[in-house]
RNA sequence: GGGGUUGUAGUAGAGUUGGUUACAACGCUGGCCUGUCACGCCGGAGGUCGCGGGUUCGAGUCCCGUCAACCCCGCCA
């Protein structure tokens, strides 16, 4: 057995066809599957392009060696690519009107019996996880990282194109004091101190436009020390992209334009006008700030007509300022008070009390609530909510913010429930004009939504100079996300570059300069030094190759992801190091 | 931190109201086969039923705990 074979590759398995027609070529890959006549020895070899039959005889010297291979071997095999027999093309085969025919086969390389069959569904992810080697060999992981490399070529080559330059920003920085939770790396050199490494690299972006960069972008890699999701892995990839001069349309339009081409180059689809939702539409139609557009169903508002009805529930939530808004559900069947009972054990921890129901009988409604409603008050809801004339109507009364919450569930999940999604084409929309800040209850203070650096709407500063409650709720911040399918693929904003507007944001969010100053130190004082207007997006790398590749697992677009508790169960990590290194860094542990 | 699902040969599963030696498939392995492509045929090996307790004459099966993977809530500027 050579160590390194004499032979060159010529082509990739996957792509000889009927045009190398009684050409010699050289192949070099894994043995997918051996099927062995004892006088014939077929082999389906395997590499990143796809699988080719090879046909050795295993009486002739150069191809005795067929006899030993067995899956997972690597071999090289020297032969020439011939149309199949009459009546042998395979039509499921990509390769499948060809086959080798073998003159020479080398062993580069044996393989151990793999604990599972290359390709195989069925298997555990725990097991796929700890040999990811062999799952990256499964054709379907290879699409989605193919996939994600060419999505990363195309934004690379379209922001260029646009005059950006991609400018990579440290691993090794500084720990946030807001956010989500960070990573942290002691320093050898800086007993008792550490890094963090980067939440996203927010502050070194905007530092950059600071620093006359113009057009930045960046695909990042970002840590947060946070429990995990089917979307969601501890370090994941940012597409991150800063400009200065600019105002929130400009962005918006060159990050359609990405969009645009990133569809049509991975996809080869153009995609439909894109719609803007105010974020208060979005609460309210969709109980939702990442709609899915391609749900039909619309939440709709009845407190007009319930009105002063009579029925306690409704009349005590309406006088208290709250609502009563409906989803109609176009299914025609009958839905069983079982299956409501269910909703309304899904919509209770959001707050909700109930599910007041009207299905339609012949030409009688038909309600829990029949007793305190007239027919012709249930008439005119069944009518607006259902105007096709069929299926369920179903009302939640509360505070508005509750009945969004409840309904926008329960959209979700019935839209899943009766498949009334319509999967064949993808749907975004813009969510903007987000509020500024929020009011956490547990703190008793004011948050920003989005950063403490983000614009307020032009004709919103002087609401966030007045700084009274009733006031800062309804600041509107020049924020925008784009929404796909009901997922956020990216989102962003206008940063301050004004002193007194920055100042006021500072006050509002209960902060005076000196101890804003404090807390983001370096960052703010930066911003005094000739800040050009400037503002961006980040678009979530993951996320987005998930939705092209059309899968629900973050693991599926990621080479090495992490589990649940956010282990790697192929190295074993997160592991105990050495006392000496612990030594070195000054770090005792505290014994379990 | 909380809730849910799952855990039985290498892999993924079946296993009855608790009852003799825990099943068949794929994979592995020995043999036969020149047209297979989910190749076929004959034979073989392979098990601490996740782990630890408990109930019982007897536990894969019932109970308690625990561990792991996955999903959800909290959390995620």
């Amino acid at each position: 057995m050579a160590f390194v074979s004499e032979l060159k590759r010529s082509h990739y398995c996957g792509e000889v066809g009927i045009e190398e027609k009684d050409q010699t070529v050289v192949l070099m890959g894994w043995v997918n599957n051996r099927r062995d006549h004892g006088g014939l020895v077929f082999v389906d070899l395997r590499d990143r392009e796809g699988l080719v039959q090879v046909v050795l005889d295993p009486g002739k010297e150069e191809t005795a060696v067929a006899k030993k291979l067995r899956n997972e071997f690597v071999i090289a095999i020297e032969g020439t690519v011939r149309p199949r027999p009459e009546g042998m093309i395979n039509k499921k085969m990509k390769t499948g009107e060809v086959e080798i025919e073998v003159q020479k086969c080398e062993i580069l390389s044996e393989a151990s019996t793999p604990p599972f069959v290359v390709g195989d569904p069925n298997v555990s992810e725990a097991v796929r996880l700890k040999y990811r080697y062999l799952s990256l060999r499964n054709p379907e992981l290879q699409r989605c990282l193919r996939m994600r490399h060419e999505v990363t070529k195309v934004v690379r080559d379209a922001l260029t194109e646009d005059g950006f330059w991609e400018v990579e920003t440290p691993i090794l920085y500084k720990s946030t004091p807001e956010g989500a939770r960070d990573y942290l790396v002691p320093s050898r050199v800086n007993q008792n101190q550490f890094y963090a490494l980067p939440q996203s690299p927010q502050t070194l972006k905007q530092l950059l436009m600071v620093g006359g960069m113009d057009r930045y972008f960046q695909i990042a890699r970002c840590f947060r020390d946070e429990d995990l999701r089917a979307d969601r892995q501890p370090e994941f990839s940012q597409i991150d992209i800063e400009m200065s001069f600019v105002d929130e349309e400009d962005i918006r339009t060159m990050n359609e334009k990405l969009l645009r081409t990133i569809w049509k180059k991975i996809k080869g689809v153009e995609i439909d006008e894109i719609p803007s939702l105010e974020y208060e539409t979005a609460m309210n139609e969709y109980g939702s700030d990442k709609p899915d557009l391609r749900n039909p169903m619309k939440i709709i508002e009845c407190s007009d007509i319930v009105e002063g009805c009579g029925f306690k529930v409704f009349d005590s939530t309406i006088e208290n300022g709250g609502v009563v808004r409906a989803l109609g559900l176009p299914v025609k069947e009958s839905i069983s008070r079982s299956q409501i009972d269910k909703w309304i054990k899904l919509i209770k921890p959001e707050g909700a009390g109930g599910i007041v129901w009207i299905k339609k009988e012949g030409e009688e409604y038909q309600s829990p609530v029949n007793k305190f409603l007239s027919q012709d008050i249930l008439k005119s809801l069944y009518e607006r909510v259902c105007p096709e004339g069929y299926g369920t109507v179903l009302m939640v009364s509360d505070t508005k913010a509750i009945v969004s919450r409840a309904l926008g569930l329960l959209r979700n999940q019935l839209g899943e429930k009766y498949d009334l999604i319509d999967r064949s084409k993808d749907k975004f929309c813009w969510v903007i004009n987000f509020p500024l800040l929020d009011y956490d209850d547990k703190e008793k203070r004011w948050v920003a939504c989005h950063h403490p650096f983000t614009m307020p709407k032009v004709d919103h500063v002087d609401l966030l100079k007045s700084g009274t409650p009733s006031e800062l709720s309804k600041v509107q911040a020049k924020a925008y996300d784009l929404v796909c399918n009901g997922n956020e693929l990216a989102g962003g904003s206008i940063r301050i570059h004004n002193q007194e507007i920055q100042s006021a944001m500072f006050r509002a969010l209960g902060l005076s300069d000196e101890q804003a100053k404090q807390k983001f130190g370096y960052f703010v004082e930066a911003l005094t030094y000739g800040t050009p207007p400037h503002g961006g997006i980040a678009w979530g790398l993951d996320r987005l190759v998930m939705i092209l590749a059309g899968t629900d697992a973050i693991r599926d677009v990621i080479a090495y992801p992490k589990t649940a508790k956010a282990q790697c169960l192929m190295s074993e990590s997160p592991s105990v190091v050495d006392s000496h290194q612990l030594l070195e860094l000054g770090i005792n542990l505290l014994k379990k």
